[in-house]
DNA sequence: ATATACATACCGTCGGTTGGTATCTAACTT
DNA sequence: AAGTTAGATACCAACCGACGGTATGTATAT
């Protein structure tokens, strides 16, 4: 075959077909003939538009997986105070079915090292300063009482994204119950009380629905 | 050359070059021909006696970074009530010289994601039901008055070996202290009061020593 | 005409295996 | 008690397929 108009469709296609092999397979078990065959394409082709393996899973994990704009949008929202921003947060990410389908769908790339490093990098670089602006914006505005709210952010996501994820924890539904009260209370404590009774149903409809229904 | 009469020495060897070179250049970074070329052996000596790279890696992170004696000692001493008993363990872990040493080069090691999630793995699996048994046992005897035991003990864990390890997320001496003051309150709020003004100063000294002496 | 977008063939290195040899151990013979 | 021997153990050296990555070639868009 020989050179196509629009080589960014090619680079898509690309992403696209690698993100598929590395959430079916984890990284280190897909090959990169693994991703020639699905591409029907040649290894040249993939060389020519991404640098190596590692650059590949770079450039898929901030694309398909940092998912920033909603998140940008609240934190934009005039019409809410700092408790609310977060509130909607976690709503936003607990109750979107979408989103828990493809929670699914990664949940066995959390057990590849590589992908899991990835995100905690993800949530202590990228997500906790938002979470952070968000919190002090709320002591500001006197939604919040937090004494400590970069340290509550980054405790707060790496609870969420880590330690209560049975993606990457698996438990079951009574201790995933307990780690959520024991969350409430400690962010209760904190002065960063998001889990509300609502919050903390959609929590359960999350596990049930993304978790419960498989394994 | 031909048969050793004490195999274990043998084993011993491999497994000390083989931590050395994963603490110098990472676990992925890590030949098994540079382990042999540094080894003086074949590398059918190494997997005659280990049965994979893997193998290797795990015998090794539960033999030099468990570390899981002197914890069941602190565990079975009688004379402790479990305050205590907690106490002693963040004790030693955070006083012991030859363990601040030892955390600072395997610091890199940290880094690389086979190693982090082996990390995280010992925590939660064998170390966090220990701690819980201890927990328990506070409860029981008066000295402690957790509501959620086990939730504690794994957030705990979390906490001190991700979040609050230099190693893993690198961080100032001021934010240090701050983090590890949010954990004092968090844990004083879940009624596993651990962090008194010794332990704290005993981390204080730790950040100086282990960490704020290099980078 | 030249830079881009690919294809093909190939390379060194990787983790791991195979087959063999030397040495140790223990049971047996004398 | 010393010698014999069978088999298990410790190790070596050569080798394997698959891997990530590259060199070189070629067709097409600009």
């Amino acid at each position: 075959m020989a050179r196509n108009k629009y080589p960014e469709e090619t680079i898509d296609k690309i992403m696209k077909v690698t993100a598929e092999l590395f959430m079916e397979k984890g990284y280190d078990q897909t090959s990169m003939q693994d991703i020639v065959n699905r591409l029907g394409m040649s290894k040249g082709a993939i060389y020519h538009h991404f640098k190596s393996k590692e650059d590949l899973l770079n450039k898929i994990s901030s694309h398909y997986f940092s998912d920033i704009d909603w998140f940008l949008e609240i934190v934009n929202d005039r019409n809410k105070n700092g408790l609310e921003k977060l509130r909607a947060i976690f709503f936003h990410e607990l109750e979107n079915d979408e989103k828990i389908t493809m929670d699914r769908m990664t949940r066995p790339l959390l057990q590849d090292p590589k992908m899991f490093m990835e995100q905690f990098k993800c949530s202590m670089q990228e997500v906790a300063p938002l979470l952070t602006k968000i919190i002090e914006e709320g002591v500001a505005d006197g939604s919040l009482h937090a004494e400590y709210p970069e340290e509550t952010a980054e405790l707060l996501l790496l609870a969420i994204n880590i330690w209560l994820n049975p993606g990457t924890l698996p438990c079951g539904r009574e201790q995933f119950l307990r780690k959520t009260r024991y969350l409430k209370f400690l962010m209760d404590a904190s002065g960063v009380p998001i889990f509300n009774d609502e919050v903390i149903k959609i929590a359960e409809h999350y596990f049930d629905i993304g978790v419960g229904g498989v394994q």
